[in-house]
DNA sequence: TTTTCATATGAACATGTGTTCAGTTATGTT
DNA sequence: AACATAACTGAACACATGTTCATATGAAAA
């Protein structure tokens, strides 16, 4: 038996990703083989390889691909002082930990099984992310309404703080996502303002 | 050939759990051979089932002498008010990650590759150490010292922004430990202190 | 010196790995 | 109806995996 129905070319690249993806994210990229993917998609692991070259490739792609929406994604808000771009920041940091919450896991636990060249690519888009708070933090000390020792600094203690929801948020929890938001923007608000 | 040199148990076991802990780290525990660790004793791999019973018992016993340690290392600071206590956790656990990184990394890095009866032992120990800023930021609501709208959350918050220290933080950077350490505790003191 | 035994070897086992590819099948086109 | 080809199978490849065990070794005890 061969192809066992229909012409899926266009549905099996896709879910290819979306079966990788689940599976890196709950049980990391060395713990997954070719096999689980493809029993994942329902088909064989030989057939994967119509649409990837290889493992390593795949969880680059998967990298690569997940940065560049998270980029596209934020709309740079416009007529918004610091402190509204601030927020804005972070309700859209949060809440692309809740809908994306598989890649964006991966995207930060996996940066060590890429090769070096992949690994630069996929830190380059990462620095790009960064760089967006950083000027923010930066804007509002240059506008006088922020106080912050250290912008480099404050930069990652927060998108470390705002990554660590990812590791216990759960929609079934006692917390809405609303709550989640308006808790750390409060966290954030304080870390930064100048009073 | 069989044992090259010398009686070595006593000084096999814990260069086996150092090899294992450097490589784990690095690498990530299902990347990691047994015949790696045991070249990096340089040992043939046989010979690590002296001294471990599987590998997945490797990982658990790294995790859980690492809980247990960082636990007995934090002696509760006596005759301190709310805030100096929470600066005191602010600087252990900043100190923790860096005179024992590899461990730290390990701790939140490897937890879904326990299974489920070690991470339910692992796990406990985690809250106990949360459990202990929890306290802290509890004890200053109630002396009207703190400003924290949800406790869980702010410990929860807090722990993830010191954590993020062991993703970037390196000796040869620019920054001193003494200068993360001041920093990270501006933030805190802001994010929790009633105004 | 001889005995004892903890400590290590190295080969083997069964199974799993990523990857390739000749062959098979269903689909869309002619 | 016949064809062309995209899409997939299934078996095979070479090698890596965790783990076991009979065997060898050398240091300490007698």
């Amino acid at each position: 038996m061969a192809r066992t129905a229909g012409s899926h070319s266009d549905i099996t690249g896709p879910r290819i990703e979306a079966a990788a993806a689940r599976l890196i994210a709950q049980h990391g990229y060395a713990a997954v083989s070719m096999r689980q993917i493809a029993a994942e998609v329902g088909v064989q692991a030989g057939a994967l390889y119509n649409y990837i070259p290889d493992k390593q490739s795949l969880l680059a792609r998967l990298m690569v691909r997940h940065m560049e929406e998270l980029l596209a994604a934020y709309d740079e808000p416009d007529g918004l002082n610091p402190l509204g771009q601030l927020e804005y920041f972070v309700k859209f940091h949060i809440d692309q930990n809740r809908e994306r919450s598989d890649q964006v896991f991966i995207a930060y636990m996996e940066l060590r099984n890429l090769t070096p060249e992949n690994f630069a690519h996929v830190e380059q888009f990462r620095r790009q992310y960064e760089a967006k708070l950083e000027r923010i933090l930066t804007d509002g000390v240059t506008e006088q309404m922020f106080n912050i020792p250290d912008v480099k600094i404050t930069t990652r203690a927060l998108i470390a703080m705002l990554n660590g929801v990812n590791t216990w948020f759960q929609d079934a929890g006692p917390l809405s996502l609303h709550q989640v938001r308006a808790l750390h923007w409060d966290i954030a608000y304080r870390a930064v303002i100048k009073t």
